[in-house]
DNA sequence: GTGAAAGCGCTAACAA
DNA sequence: TTGTTAGCGCTTTCAC
């Protein structure tokens, strides 16, 4: 297959290649539309398709984008964006290359070079995680930031709303009628930018609500369900009037693990505590009991963005990031707060 | 950068382009090492790096190999797949194009026949759970398929060895002195062939043991942790000399929802009821209280394999699928089965 | 309105 | 041991 060129075509028609490129590029309408209809026609009839290879060689476009990413393995994240960027360049016709670095900055650069090297028409630079970085050398100019943003810009990015996610998480539990509301924020050493800002829209969301942020209910967790236990342990130690009614938790992991401890201890979700996660991680979010009430971060969205910008389809600024929407996703886990103390006390000897 | 050219170095080195393109291809040894230290120097200070496109016009080898797979977005599994395969492409100088067809038989067939026409060195055609398929027409020779085979063979393929599996998960109970042992068997509608492959394993095994197989225990859930919960509380209200000690769930989800079934019911686990899962999904199997005894699925392995094949480091079958190693993993919801009935019945009203 | 010719940057016969 | 020449298959001036 794919054995016959232009040349065979052009024979077959009765005309010259160049002829056949033009019409069949249609660039020239200049070509009478009889010649056109015979070149087309015969060029159907005998399965012609231009070799990119060459066309590549020629026009210096080869309709293929790089995609450069650190680990793609560890977190079912990263498929959401991959596929969204991959369907973007799907529907417009260009290949994505894809090559994964693992988290190593030697691969990533000689993935960088290589890309380049193979003249990508654009390239995109996806990070698992929502974090600032330097960019790294030898990028082109106009490669867009998916998922983190470069430390002195000069690049189109795209990024989670994670601020506003941070409000509307708080909002939620608000507007439920809570009125101690904890944040467990993420205790990793690398601490992402995400908990910074997700922890200013809570914060925010607090004041203007009237409520005193209580530094005793920002606690820190480990991501893991064993982390978010934990931290709600402590959260529940508190003084019974300064305990929280609701709980904020920098992600699905650490909320799995507050309700995990709340059955443990006869507490009712949310009956007796209200808690909201972030990420909508399918697997622990809706598999919870009650399903987990969640900010959802917009992988698919950011990723067909990111294609779209590295297409030309789409105009970006390359001094800030553009900031993604992070709906809230509503299932069951809030409620409005218990009356004080007494059912909650109740429920422990359950 | 990169604008420099095969002529340009020659000239500086005062040899043809031809020489050079030996030396650097060290295709000839019959350069004489001056000669060749001469334009390897040169090449180095200039910074040349040949221009794949040009090269794979002449050569017919472009360096590049095709993966498409239906979905990687919705499944935590692919992205360990891609990245093995990824990995051991780009080990060996290698680029891997993506296409993901979303489960579309139309995208599917374009995407074949682009990366057949962009001359893809190879290809591997990946599923995102372990099926047999229709083989899609236009598919290269030698296409490696990735977790699923072709109906009637023709190609290598590799995938989990299902039924390997499915008896030491069996294995595991029966060994921890289990009697009545069941089975929550996959209740959707295109119930796959891991589920058959799975159920032959936990049924040899207890053959083996003298222990007759139950019908009253095997039963089927969706996958979801509600469709184990449900599955369980069936098990759990048969007679209590029928009930299971012991059950082994065709996957972690359902798993799930047999722990938190229990937890609910005041049964302990593993004094009380002991579980096996299936797949050692990282988000629940080690998240859950307490860490989940599963099967693993050897994805980043059959990803490496099946790109080692595709790029011909490693002989294969066309004739049957490889069949890769499941192993074990020991957790914490596996021990001996409580003394019948008496220790069960008093935490029931705990 | 169409064709001839050149050339993208490289490699592989064949000469020398 | 090295250089010359001829393409790989296409697009694109430029001439007719």
């Amino acid at each position: 297959m794919a054995r016959v060129r232009i040349a065979d075509v052009a024979r077959a028609a009765g005309v010259s290649p160049a002829t056949v490129s033009l019409v069949l590029n249609d660039a020239e309408s200049r070509i009478s539309s009889e010649t056109k209809d015979r070149v087309r026609r015969v060029a159907d009839e005998v399965g012609y398709s231009p070799n990119p290879i060459a066309r590549s060689l020629r026009t210096r476009v080869t309709g293929t984008i790089g995609l450069v990413s650190d680990r793609i393995a560890t977190t079912p994240f990263a498929g959401r964006m991959l596929a969204g960027a991959q369907e973007v360049a799907r529907e417009n016709s260009r290949l994505v290359i894809l090559v994964d670095t693992d988290g190593h900055p030697e691969i990533e650069s000689d993935a960088i070079s290589t890309l380049v090297n193979h003249r990508v028409d654009g390239m995109v630079y996806a990070s698992m995680y929502h974090r600032v970085i330097p960019a790294p050398a030898g990028l082109p100019a106009g490669t867009v930031f998916l998922d983190c943003r470069p430390e002195n810009g000069g690049y189109p990015a795209v990024v989670p709303d994670d601020y506003a996610g941070g409000r509307a998480a708080a909002q939620e539990l608000v507007d439920a009628g809570h009125q101690r509301i904890a944040y467990i924020d993420d205790g990793d050493d690398d601490r992402p930018i995400a908990a910074q800002l997700r922890l200013e829209g809570y914060r925010d969301v607090l004041v203007e609500a009237g409520i005193t942020p209580d530094p005793a209910l920002r606690v820190f967790a480990q991501t893991s369900a064993a982390g978010g236990q934990a931290a709600i342990a402590g959260l529940m130690s508190l003084p019974e009037e300064q305990r929280p009614t609701g709980v904020f938790a920098f992600n699905d992991r650490i909320a799995a693990g507050v309700v995990m401890w709340a059955h443990r201890h006869g507490l009712r979700i949310p009956e007796d505590l209200s808690v909201v996660g972030y990420d909508d991680q399918q697997l622990i979010a809706a598999e919870l009991d009650p399903p987990l009430t969640t900010v959802s971060l917009p992988h698919a969205a950011m990723g067909r963005w990111a294609m779209e910008v590295a297409l030309g389809l789409r105009e970006a600024s390359s001094d800030s990031p553009h900031l993604m929407d992070c709906p809230i996703v509503r299932r069951a886990s809030v409620g409005p707060p218990a009356l004080l103390g007494s059912a909650r006390d109740s429920r422990t000897t359950d």
